[in-house]
DNA sequence: TAATTCGATGAATTTAATTCATTGTTTAAT
DNA sequence: ATTAAACAATGAATTAAATTCATCGAATTA
């Protein structure tokens, strides 16, 4: 079998000419080129070189040899300076899964400084694992999701990254619109609109209706947060949302955001990663610079 | 030092899911990829995969010496595909060194059949070793000489392939144009045109003049054929060739081959090989072509 | 002609690869 | 819930391979 060892041999007798001084760039003894390559001449019935004086002259193999040798060397140099600087967190993919769809607003802002930071780290969002990134993570085919639900897990670990306001989205022109805060009875005769998500994982109904055995009057499910906010300035329903999120688009769609509740529902945004593991360097740096945030 | 095993091992490793089953892929045992694997991974700091269950998940440095793996494993197979063709004498280039110019017109008439029916042997004629063909042949720069001298060499094997005549060749309208044969006194008064050799290897001198103390009145030196062919037939001087050679010209260039000496000058064009080394099966099935004919 | 340089080679040695035997997990089956 | 089977990791033992050492012979240089 020819091996990487064979070809920088042959690389080293190319352009010193002598198996001597090849020996000694290689750090090796003549007698180890020679019987390397006499192995290799035995496997394959070839001969690599013949001597020609006392310097050693390629043969058409060994020509053959030395062209594959200076294709390919440098090939497995790039490999090995690429998994140096993977090594050194220099380089790699952060792949985050995104598990809740306003989290996503939120993680612009902080991907914006990162990719600036870490130019050779790509940045790999899914999305995919909306309702299910959990199991991806334990998978490995995800680094980092980033969730309001943390839901336990022996081996991932949680961090709490960004403190917000889970409100209700109303129409600005509702009657709604101008109540410091809403009660659950309030929202008795309400169209509810939602992701698409079991409903123990809506807080709106985990934490504020259900305790009360509050109810809706509907409950429409909407995937895209503009269409959702379209429908809730159309006063077509009422929405719970993060506060900032609301407050973003308030200046340009007419809804309002009124707490849930007298003190509103306090949630926060997750960041979870694997326990153990081979959490690499730069996932660490993501999120040093999201608690920063 | 990454080395084609690790390659071997990823890209088992990809296909099968599990170490146990890429090990007997392999022939070889789990252990061994494990720690084949470690071994790499300690050198790198790098981890190439997760257990993941109980299978095992390629990591990012994984992913990447796959793709390598993928990209360069069939080319060391190439290469050894083409080594054993090599083996085989089903692959290679049989470089041929000419020491005399007209021989190319003989050696075209050899290499269209051989061609034909060796289509992966590469032919390779060097004419520039024109006069030290020899030297050419015992460095392996070149593995036949094609030469009407055979020099003596304890090294080299010389098989005759070809008889001719070596003439004189004078213009059709000269004087020595109706001569049987021609003497040397003939000479006497003529301008003897040669390649540029030296003298002592030219048969004009050292088979007809020198040995009866003859000579010529000019030596003119030229390279070429043609324009040797044409100074004849312009009666500007005679010149010793295979008798083939002028006979094939005698129909467009006015010349005519006159014997030297009542008997003519007997030659052979003779094929040169290294007695050891490492000739290839192709330089054998040459030979024998050349001979046939 | 002698001294030097170089590659080849067999034997000895060192190094590396591989296996063996075992452990701890994980998954599937009972 | 328990058990059994499948799997990867690991340390120690073993085997295989690579490398060196010590020479030799051939080629070149002084």
């Amino acid at each position: 079998m020819i091996d990487r060892q064979h070809l920088h041999i042959l690389h080293a007798i190319a352009h010193t000419g002598t198996l001597t001084e090849a020996a000694s760039e290689l750090c090796l003894t003549q007698s180890a080129l020679s019987h390397a390559i006499k192995k290799l001449e035995q496997q394959f019935a070839i001969k690599v070189w013949n001597k020609s004086g006392r310097r050693v002259q390629l043969t058409q193999s060994g020509e053959l040899l030395l062209s594959f040798a200076k294709r390919v060397l440098p090939q497995f140099e790039h490999v090995e300076t690429q998994l140096q600087q993977i090594a050194k967190g220099e380089r790699g993919t952060l792949r985050i899964g995104m598990e809740c769809h306003p989290c996503y607003q939120w993680l612009l802002t902080v991907i914006k400084p990162y990719i600036q930071q870490y130019p050779d780290i790509d940045v790999d969002v899914r999305q995919q694992f909306q309702f299910s990134a959990l199991g991806a993570l334990l998978e490995f085919d995800i680094d980092l999701i980033i969730t309001p639900d943390p839901l336990h897990h022996e081996q991932i670990d949680y961090q709490p990254v960004f403190d917000y306001e889970h409100v209700l989205a109303v129409s600005a022109h509702a009657k709604l619109a101008d109540r410091a805060f809403v009660e659950p009875m309030d929202l008795r005769d309400e169209t509810l609109i939602t992701y698409p998500v079991e409903q123990s994982r809506l807080d709106i109904f985990s934490r504020f209706l259900t305790p009360v055995g509050g109810s809706v009057k509907r409950h429409k499910i909407i995937e895209t947060t503009e269409i959702m906010l379209h429908m809730v300035a159309a006063n077509r329903g009422v929405a719970a949302l993060p506060r900032w999120l609301v407050n973003q688009y308030a200046p340009v769609i007419p809804i309002k955001a009124v707490s849930l509740g007298e003190h509103g529902i306090q949630k926060s945004i997750y960041l979870g990663t694997r326990k153990h593991g081979d959490n690499p360097p730069f996932l660490q740096a993501f999120t040093s610079l999201a608690k920063a945030r």
